[in-house]
DNA sequence: TATCTTTATTACAAAAATGTAAGATTAGAG
DNA sequence: CTCTAATCTTACATTTTTGTAATAAAGATA
């Protein structure tokens, strides 16, 4: 989505992006962007900092409470601190006018690369030495292998592989699997470590999960 | 962590990063950057595209293969072409020399804050209007309402928050739900969309999971 | 080494998740 | 409007997950 008052310029833009495969909306001013942006969920917005009656800026800021799309700005202004607070008020990219046509094409495919994952969408594979880690299924795959995690196993891996080669605190792995409300059995979180430990087994890594008497688990 | 191969740059970088609340480590050359990198960690690298050797496009080539971690190309040469290939290897972002300080510090927080969520770690909450969904636990919040999801139910509600406001064909969460090998009865997916259409009743979405008939169900 | 503390293992019972079947509803074609 | 196929609801039985307790093993400290 192209958002941008000077006529001439939003239609190059939009031709040089039809003529590259993708699909493109324009807006000409700030009225009701948001509800378009949101009704119309583009999957990139290139937004003109200086569209009429409100800086691209503010409308930025709005955006981001509501959605992660990701933006790219495109000014006339080369001035740094616009820049520099683009990309703080979340901005994704920027790129001052004139633009050279093959550079605004590959940021838009680096822009679109980086955030495909995240944007709207739940990452789902994670990596582990030759393991694959899908989140959301609960699943562990090596080749053709595959076990099934728990959402118990899947808390304690998922903390540690977040903090892989970091020795992590039985404490910590007690908040991030029960709420310190409810009163669980401390030897609770032995059992499921041992039973996430047979699991890592099963598929070829015994001794990943290391223990670090009095200070607590490292994943390896 | 800082690549730079100029000594008085980096250890200008270095004091400017201590004085701001970052700790730094330096490296001088190519040798066993990899290696290195892999070992450390670091939160960000800002790495200069001419280190001895080897060019930092490769370095950076090669990193993405193993991590995502977070990298800011430094350079010399206000290329336009360097700083397009730079985007396009990975890097998160992209200064030239002279960079002003001020800047850096902002660009650098930028991309911290922007890959945060994502560098080795889940991506664990993901927003539907002003409900939290929390994937890594499998529990959707609301204020102070809480609900849990099974394996099933998160399957599902993912699925159609990916696809939201596209219609998502039964056959597509049977798919997603179960390997196409293993048979179930038609019904149990019937089952499971209304069990989660139950919950999310209670945390007062009563209706935001449409049928569209002989189509299949629409995330609203 | 002897002792004490921390961590592991195992078996078991309670709780939760899940697929099935039977019958009830609903939407849309004719 | 009627009929039929698609979808829904409910209840139930099986399987899975999970915490507990009792006992065992392993490390640290003296």
């Amino acid at each position: 989505m192209i958002v941008e008052d000077d006529k001439i310029i939003s239609n190059e833009l939009k031709k040089l992006l039809d003529n590259n495969g993708y699909e493109t909306s324009t807006l000409k001013d700030y009225k009701n962007a948001l509800e378009e942006i949101i009704n119309e969920k583009p999957d990139l917005i290139l937004l003109d900092i200086n569209i009429p009656f409100i800086n691209g800026e503010v409308l930025l800021q709005s955006l981001r409470k509501k959605s992660n799309i990701p933006v790219i700005m495109v000014t006339s202004i080369n001035s740094e601190i616009d820049e520099a607070l683009s990309i703080s008020y979340g901005a994704d990219d920027y790129i001052t006018k004139p633009y050279n046509p093959n550079i605004l094409l590959l940021r838009i495919g680096a822009v679109l690369k980086r955030t495909k994952t995240n944007y709207g969408s739940i990452q789902t594979e994670l990596t582990y030495k030759d393991l694959k880690f899908d989140i959301q299924k609960g699943i562990i795959k090596k080749d053709n292998n595959e076990i099934e995690l728990t959402k118990n196993e899947m808390i304690i891996f998922s903390y540690l592989l977040n903090h892989q080669n970091k020795i992590v605190t039985r404490d910590e792995l007690m908040t991030a699997l029960w709420d310190n409300s409810e009163y669980v059995n401390e030897n609770a979180l032995t059992v499921n470590i041992s039973r996430l430990r047979n699991k890592l087994k099963e598929i070829g890594y015994p001794d990943v999960i290391d223990t670090r008497k009095g200070m607590g688990y490292i994943l390896l």
